[in-house]
DNA sequence: TGGTGGTTTATTGTATACAATAACGGATGT
DNA sequence: ACATCCGTTATTGTATACAATAAACCACCA
């Protein structure tokens, strides 16, 4: 693991809690590297927008409500597009995996007995597997680039959003919804599917999240 | 100017052809800085997506035709969600900086006897202006940072995109339209013709764009 | 008291040397 | 002829010293 992913870790862990300053010079000590790196990770870090400039250094930003729904509502949109045009584009080879995706999903959540943490870990890849396979049905490269950039939030609030078990029961029917729709070629009821799947994670996301203060 | 506007500059103008090589060490030399600020420039314009990395190095990207429908794809929707959501939060004080941007479009537009790329100039601006009024407006400060990856591509057709008096002509048209819509509060009339008002710039790229060899 | 100027200090910007590593090419054996 | 190993070279990764700059502090005067 570099310096960078350190770093991310330690902020979506909330080891550096929002708000909280960052400098070059502090980071160094931290992680016990040279400020190259360092200045590497931050420029990285400030593109992923899970850092803010300060007039001199950075701190780890702060989402409010309004930003989750900001940031879900571009996410439903661009997710939806490529469930729309995954269900004109798509290959076997797409349908594949998808269905691939879903099984893993499934057979991670049937295993009741095994360790809590890496029970989580296998369905949160298994939910990345699917959605990516559907950007690359959707035969737009650009879409996966840029919905890199909104994929980032949900990220910090996975702690509280993947324990709960009859939310992941959910997700699963979603994910073979969507798939339906992508099969059989409906692209409204792709989109439709895909809009459903992703509100449905950010009312999850505000209800359990009490943040940003000065928001509704 | 900063060696990073520098370099995005020589490749927007052609100086750095698509497919050239960048290597640290040559841009030294091109340029007369360190490695250093080079290094944060090539992870800028990796960013930007002007250039894509190699095994060793960088090289200026190269756009295809499908390349450019597939960012106006998702221009268009971004911008047209921008053109909806402004419709329904939009101020005095927006709907005021869109309609100084178009005047200042329109004069410029009327300046004929000016210097050619001044006019032009003053025309790019007063279009950016009226764009980044509406994201503005839309109340969602993601989308902004969103589209500004998807805005560096139109940025390397300027060069013929903004020498046809008939589409600058049109353009302000579209601009009229779209402020009309967003002040009366028109959602999908707001929407409707933003999308098209993109649409018509993506297909008069595609039109006089020859470019990326293997596609259609 | 309150603001203005200058001095100190914290922090980033840049250059550069050296270390690590991946690509290249050529020699060797089969 | 062709693959494979090894040495050479090109290129990036990291540390560090020094320069530039902006922020903070404080003294001085109105």
């Amino acid at each position: 693991m570099n310096v960078y992913e350190k770093i991310k870790q330690a902020i979506v862990t909330g080891l550096y809690k929002p708000g909280h300053r960052l400098t070059e010079e502090s980071l160094t000590k931290d992680w016990e590297v040279s400020r190259t790196p360092i200045r590497e990770a931050l420029k990285q870090l400030e593109f992923d927008g899970l850092i803010t400039p300060l007039k001199r250094g950075f701190s780890v930003r702060v989402f409010s409500k309004e930003d989750v729904r900001q940031v879900y509502d571009l996410r439903a949109m661009l997710e939806s597009y490529a469930a729309g045009q995954a269900s004109i584009h798509r290959t076997n080879g797409h349908l594949e995996k998808m269905k691939q995706a879903n099984d893993s999903y499934e057979m991670a959540l049937e295993k009741q007995g095994q360790e809590h943490v890496e029970r989580i870990d296998a369905i949160v890849k298994a939910n990345h597997v699917f959605h990516d396979a559907v950007f690359e049905a959707s035969r737009n490269d650009h879409v996966r680039e840029l919905i890199s950039k909104v994929v980032v939030l949900p990220l910090i609030f996975r702690s509280f959003y993947w324990f709960d078990e009859k939310n992941l029961f959910y997700s699963l029917q979603n994910h073979h919804t969507i798939l339906r729709a992508v099969e059989s070629g409906d692209v409204e009821r792709a989109k439709a599917a895909m809009t459903e799947h992703i509100f449905r994670g950010r009312d999850y996301v505000l209800h359990y999240y009490e943040g940003g203060g000065t928001d509704d």
